[in-house]
DNA sequence: TTTTATTGATTGACTGATCAATTAAGACAA
DNA sequence: TTGTCTTAATTGATCAGTCAATCAATAAAA
């Protein structure tokens, strides 16, 4: 029973579904098949909308990308002054939206993927150059040193993700935030 | 034309295809016809030897995680006071034959694997708790957060290995062991 | 009737693993 | 020394299963 209209809420439905399958099943074992049982399709289905496995999970990094980008530029807008800045950037990368098990997870895998497929590589590269510019912005007023600083906090924060990533318990945004702010005020005295 | 004594000879240039292939081709796509290709062997020998493939993934990860240790323990043993500890911590990290294209690719993929592989997810546990010992007991006398410390020093050194995975340029230990040796000496202060 | 949505069935390629069979080295006895 | 037996090394052939991708067919909306 076909209703018209249907291709942006399938494709949504599988973008959702292939983030939480990452999470679930982990990068190696994923398949369509189970992407499209999650999302409630035949894999038939998926292939129609995305065209192959590889576009899918480029989609699922965007969206991800996308809302990341989105709370940074909300969350920066409302900052006044560097250290406001500073602390907004730093808090975006663990707001509860994004420092999920299953943002997290998927964060993972596409530093794995970004070893081969061009695509996922780019994107990184966006997302890295794009935390550096911001950070260097917010930095350059205040420390005598930007780069080095701006670099150190940029690694923090992915292992951070890293390390959640194969954690059992609940994340902890709140403690990530302090301990990346902790060590931008130090490296500021 | 058998020769005895082969096992042990095997068993390593099974480990060390297994780490090129996973550099190489990436975790996604590995397959135990083309590490015992690379290896010099039929595949069937190379299941004779390690039983299972992911058996050979482990063994390889235990090498890694051996040859890290080994390298800090030596710099360790040679450290006169903490401070002289930590940057024997730090820089056992970085060496060229730790933080190599081929073991920071290798690291990648057993965080990887660690999400859903008991095995793995127990070995780095070990590692992680292994610095995390080391960290504190150099910084115990010099630090009045030596906890807050060892953690960020623990996520930044993961964070730099990740993010020189998907570098292009030769990694450049001398810069990353800088920039944590700075983020501690601020840290200290 | 044209277009969109949807799927079952199928294909072709690969993969991890198994196993029987082959080769040679070392041990031991005659 | 020679011949036999055991054991280790090694592989080709093969199996059973999985997966991404394709396609023809169906159903409903416009």
């Amino acid at each position: 029973m076909p209703r018209i209209g249907m291709e942006p809420l399938r494709r949504d439905a599988l973008v959702r579904a292939t983030i939480a399958e990452i999470a679930e099943t982990g990068a190696t074992d994923i398949t369509v098949a189970r992407i499209a049982r999650r999302a409630g399709m035949s894999p038939a289905l998926a292939h129609h909308y995305f065209g192959s496995k590889d576009r899918m999970l480029l989609a699922a990094m965007r969206h991800v990308l996308s809302v990341y980008g989105a709370e940074a530029r909300g969350a920066l807008a409302m900052a006044d002054g560097p250290h406001a800045r500073l602390e907004a950037i730093v808090r975006a990368s663990f707001t509860p939206s994004n420092f999920r098990d299953e943002v997290v997870a998927a964060w993972l895998n596409f530093y794995v993927r970004a070893h081969r497929d061009a695509g996922a590589r780019r994107l990184l590269q966006v997302y890295h150059a794009r935390l550096r510019s911001n950070l260097l912005h917010a930095l350059r007023p205040l420390s005598d040193a930007p780069e080095t600083l701006a670099e150190g906090v940029g690694a923090m924060i992915d292992g951070l993700y890293v390390r959640q990533a194969l954690r059992r318990d609940a994340p902890d945004g709140a403690d990530c935030a302090r301990l990346v702010l902790d060590y931008i005020e130090r490296g500021l005295a």
